[in-house]
DNA sequence: TTGTAAGCGTTATCAT
DNA sequence: ATGATAACGCTTACAA
């Protein structure tokens, strides 16, 4: 069907280690029979075959990619970043898709179904010779799902991995949060009211962390009554509101965006205009928040940079081998997404 | 590092032809040498290294997946319906992130550069002995980026490809387009406004034809001043309402979810309320259309439909070589997705 | 500078 | 029922 390296060579009337070498600038080989083999492959449009190099070099250059659910929103900008990143080194992808919430609804990680599933997978990624595996959560939390004492790389994005060999690439979620209260500082905002998420996530607790350490840089009291815990839901943020303007803030920062969105309904109701009356501030970035009327300002969450980050990190520990000191946590930075929905406070 | 079938073979006093044969369950096999050699397999956690197979066997159980670009919302629904097919039929997945329109802005289509691009990343496919490909495009257009003389099958999700050999799937446009608009029939509507997309576009015909069939089955007349032209942005949408509604239609067609938010903007705007004064329906169910107020009634895209019969078509022409007879053209339908936006007519 | 040949881990053919 | 052995297409010592 198509060509082998034997042919070219036979064609060329030189041996197969000669092509080999040319083909991969190896050895010392003369300026004519270079271009006379060249020319060759060019005509008859060889390419070799990379199984049979593969099978030879014992190496693929290519990474497994575990994605825990393709359709959640936060995958499409981590498989782009690791695309990216994969591209410029030379990569290839193999791209597993365990599509845990079509299966197992939203609770499959306190299942142990799964963790067979994965470990299979990671059987199966290995059998085919991929260098490294990248495991891609659909969401943060602590994550221990990658089985010990794997013959190669694996790095954990989006999820904290337990254990140290298994580096973990992850939001900032302090430094968001921070930064986006500084954001409302600066506007003036200094009583400002927040509507966290559930008690036990893990977002909820550092976001807060964020929030109290902007406070604290420009010596302003905490006060308690002025967080509000909802469920992540638009209703729970519409609902947190009617305690939360009991204590008057000037500004909300409610910790997604889909909750700053009940914080928009609410305010329309009370005949409030967002941004303009109160201002709100959300999280993550998700799309709609552009089409809210006004849009929402917001903080975007590092996904494609979570992605690439998680191909270097690979890449590094595959090229160097040994030697390559892997951090075993990276928190890579939020970004502000100013839009209109907070103003410039006149007490 | 890893075991290999001589090991296994010598482990087991057996020769590597019947460990190889026990595996793939071929030939005659004792059973008690069976046994004691799936036993010294399961011990050693031994997996057949699938290089070496793929090299044997010169197929892979691979496809090669083409995106022209992650990030564009129809691909992971899209990429999500490959991956269930492909898993169902045990095949893996090469996964190829082109970029497009990070690299290319949106024009990407009409340059030649990346022809190339995707012509050498089919043969680098071919390289690592894909038995097939499917190219998912970013949006519906006819695209004949393929190569001719391809020695692998391919299939096009969600573009049209101009030849024969390489399959379509694509959105039955018109189908939805009829559906949306007998559902605003059986609620009494008949005087229906439609906001289209651009005019040249592929998808504003279809959904024009869909349009006049319901309405033909209905024996109602087509009236061409009741169709107003957008470029498919919220504003257009906005602005179009504004000719239309001089005709006093009872229900508005937009094109697309994101038109139909500009005809809410403009309701609103005249103290009217969508779903209650006028009936309002979208196309495409993008995630917004569901957090609209009311929520809109809409199309849904068959996305994961487009993935998922991709995969069975790629599987279908490679299972059966040459007896199998692709179509050339699939049209997946679109569903209904029932909401707020449309109340019973009664003229 | 170029060629010979071994070997990567399988499968498959043909003996035994 | 099992075993030798030749491929698959490449890379890489080592030899010439």
């Amino acid at each position: 069907m198509t060509m082998t390296i034997k042919e070219i060579a036979s064609l060329t009337g030189v041996s197969v280690a000669t092509v080999s070498n040319i083909i991969n600038n190896k050895g010392r080989v003369g300026e004519d029979t270079r271009a006379r083999v060249e020319k060759v492959i060019r005509e008859h449009h060889y390419r070799p075959n990379s199984v049979a190099k593969n099978l030879k070099t014992k190496t693929s250059r290519s990474i497994g990619v575990i994605a825990e659910d393709m359709t959640v929103f936060v995958m499409p900008e981590i498989i782009d970043g690791i695309t990216e990143c994969c591209e410029e080194n030379d990569y290839q992808i193999l791209l597993v898709n365990l599509r845990l919430y079509k299966k197992y609804s939203d609770t499959y990680y306190k299942t142990n179904h799964h963790r067979e599933r994965v470990k299979a997978e990671i059987q199966k990624l290995i059998s085919m010779q991929v260098d490294g595996i990248i495991y891609v959560a659909a969401h943060e939390r602590v994550n221990d799902v990658i089985p010990k004492n794997l013959p190669i790389p694996v790095v954990m994005a989006y999820s904290f991995s337990n254990r140290g060999e298994v580096p973990s690439i992850v939001v900032n979620d302090q430094g968001g949060a921070e930064k986006i209260t500084e954001y409302l500082l600066s506007k003036k905002h200094e009583k400002i009211g927040v509507i966290a998420g559930k008690k036990e996530s893990i977002h909820t607790l550092s976001r807060l962390e964020g929030y109290q350490r902007a406070l604290l840089r420009h010596q302003i009291f905490y006060d308690p009554d002025l967080v509000v815990y909802g469920d992540w839901d638009r209703q729970s943020g519409h609902d947190a509101m009617e305690n939360l303007m009991k204590k008057s803030p000037t500004a909300i920062f409610a910790m997604n965006d889909v909750m700053a969105g009940g914080v928009y309904d609410w305010l329309k109701e009370h005949e409030m205009t967002p941004g303009k009356d109160v201002a709100v501030v959300g999280y993550d970035d998700q799309v709609m928040s552009a089409y809210e009327n006004p849009p929402l300002t917001t903080v975007g969450l590092p996904l494609r940079d979570i992605g690439y980050k998680a191909g270097e990190e690979i890449i590094g520990m595959l090229s160097s081998g040994d030697t390559y000191k892997a951090e075993s946590r990276i928190d890579v930075d939020c970004r502000l997404c100013e839009r209109e929905s907070v103003f410039d406070y006149r007490g």
